[in-house]
DNA sequence: AAAATGTATTCAAACGTTTGCGGGAATAAT
DNA sequence: ATTATTCCCGCAAACGTTTGAATACATTTT
């Protein structure tokens, strides 16, 4: 297609009568090569607007500065913005993004990661899949290339991992919800299986020991899939009970919503008689009445980690993969939802 | 970096004793090759799990098939859904997708048209930034690559673009307030330069004028960036004139919603006073209160009708550009800020 | 003056694939 | 029996780059 075919090594070297090879290292500033041919090349290179076919290069290097990246569902918001942090990172480390959806499925993602090691990208970043159960296909892709783990993620796969402080966020808002004077908190989670919310159950576990507040299952409430729709359900099931709760937390925006909605339903004031507690901070956190106490996960921060940490495991050239898991803060944002001033 | 070599045709060709072309010619189906030697070369191929060397292949053919995609704003949830048409119809075409973000600067815009189509994509799918006003580098890498536009386009640029039916949309938007009664629409909408919000302004007056309603200079309010501030702005000042509307239709759903927040605080009722319709079917149009009439994008076909004529652009080897608009039908969605049952 | 050192450049191979061309063998047509 | 025709297959070049090794020349050391 391209119709303006691209300038070569050839012709600069033929133009200057010197050799492809002396252009080759005059452009990639070899200490062989004298100043003043180092300037000549460079200099008609900046004029024809040479730039290096990066097929040839990839192909003699076998490097090709792509990252690929694959994530359960890029139109989730908290996904996108973790993608911004990706894009930038990387574009200001010279290295181009590819970027694929599982959809939740985990044979699409093996799938994925098959032809994205046999495409020759340099690295992947990767946010498993919800119920990810056979790692098989993911341990044998990271014998093949450096991989990072993001958000969603697993410790039966040895690699580097970028994840919130899933736990310590969780205790925070439980803690931010007893100190308003709340005593029966609710939690609608995940059903096992899930990295993040597991963790967050803890932080919720840990909260309530330490200020000695006994559990209570009829009040944890668990579902496949944490859903607005799923949010509304637990809530109605929570007023169902002689002992309600005065105030939930929820492992998900979206759910926190639906349980918004479901008090609102039943003209139950928030947060004076039930509070909710969110956990994302997503764009409906300000849009919803009254606006969502929630755990803020910087996205983007998230993104670039995960990105400078795959690319310097890319140019180490060592073999060895390294196992370590990367922690960011969260902070909790208090709003109407929990606390009205 | 990759541990394990892969296999590569010679390999299979000296396995079984023939040469490499004819490797190559059985695995791509060439019609020289006899059934036998096509079936034992597949085979042998399929069980070494070999797999083309893509930088090999794409120097040779000079066709990497990746689409380069740049958009605006990646978090923004209309475009992450386009995306999501883009990856998944890419992905069943056999190409991959190159993600980069313009963040709306018109500079970064040109800077990544250059690095792609150097990069060698086989084709760009562009939306462009807000206010694009030196179309020079498009028209530049246009006839370098092949070129689509999609949302965010411009007609000054001779290539495929792929839009929704704005004014037709608008039309029906402000069409179906005024067949609930309304007869004093206020609109919101962009100030100049953009093609999307000029062609929901164009359907908005049409709507006036057919049905006979004299257009008011004063509920005709412009703004720079259409947000949610912005909506509440826009809303005051319309509360504040001496003959308030009795509708207001935002070119967006996000001044839609400031418009709501706005009406709210004033404790106007939404829609028996004022009526709201909006612009895009955002996420949260059916979370704010009352759940916000507007009309749908289907983002997903959006995206997937650019990649299929992007594809038929470059696979149909010709030369020239195709100029073309390719309209997507939108459709109104009605909820209670509109009309109540 | 010969040898050693250093500097700047060139040679040539290699990466894995595709593809135009040529050729051998088998079959069909004359 | 000779000539066409068809069917398979191999040869070899080419894509543009990088890089180890060789070369040429100038400079310094012995």
């Amino acid at each position: 297609m391209n119709k303006r075919k691209a300038t070569t090594l050839k012709e600069i070297a033929k133009k200057l009568d010197i050799s492809i090879s002396t252009a080759s290292r005059a452009l990639n500033n070899h200490p062989d090569i004298s100043d003043a041919t180092k300037e000549k090349v460079q200099q008609l290179a900046e004029k024809l607007h040479y730039s290096p076919n990066l097929f040839a290069q990839g192909f003699r290097t076998q490097r090709s500065h792509i990252l690929g990246v694959i994530v359960p569902n890029i139109a989730h918001y908290f996904t996108s913005t973790i993608l911004k942090g990706i894009l930038e990172e990387a574009e200001t480390k010279g290295y181009k993004v590819i970027v694929s959806e599982s959809n939740n499925n985990e044979n699409k993602q093996s799938e994925m990661l098959r032809t994205m090691s046999q495409f020759g990208v340099d690295g992947i970043l990767l946010a498993l899949s919800r119920k990810t159960t056979s790692v098989d296909s993911i341990l044998n892709t990271l014998d093949t290339v450096p991989l990072v783990l993001f958000d969603k993620v697993s410790h039966k796969i040895p690699c580097t991992q970028v994840v919130v402080d899933e736990e310590i966020a969780a205790f925070n808002a439980v803690e931010h919800l007893i100190n308003t004077g709340k005593k029966r908190i609710a939690i609608i989670k995940e059903t096992e299986n899930s990295f993040n919310s597991e963790k967050r159950f803890a932080g919720y576990l840990r909260a309530l020991k330490e200020h000695h507040i006994e559990v209570d299952k009829k009040i944890i409430l668990s579902t496949e899939d944490v859903s607005l729709y799923k949010g509304r359900m637990m809530t109605n099931i929570l007023l169902s009970l002689k002992e309600r709760p005065d105030a939930i937390f929820a492992i998900t925006d979206t759910a926190a919503i639906g349980a918004i909605k479901a008090l609102h339903k039943y003209n139950i004031k928030i947060p004076e008689e039930i509070a909710v507690v969110g956990f994302s901070n997503s764009i409906h956190a300000t849009i919803i009445q009254p606006s969502l106490t929630t755990v803020d996960q910087p996205g983007e921060k998230i993104g670039k980690t995960a990105v400078t940490y795959l690319i310097k495991e890319i140019e180490s050239n060592k073999n060895e993969i390294t196992t370590k898991t990367v922690t960011v803060k969260t902070h909790l944002i208090v709003r109407d939802s929990s606390f009205k001033v």
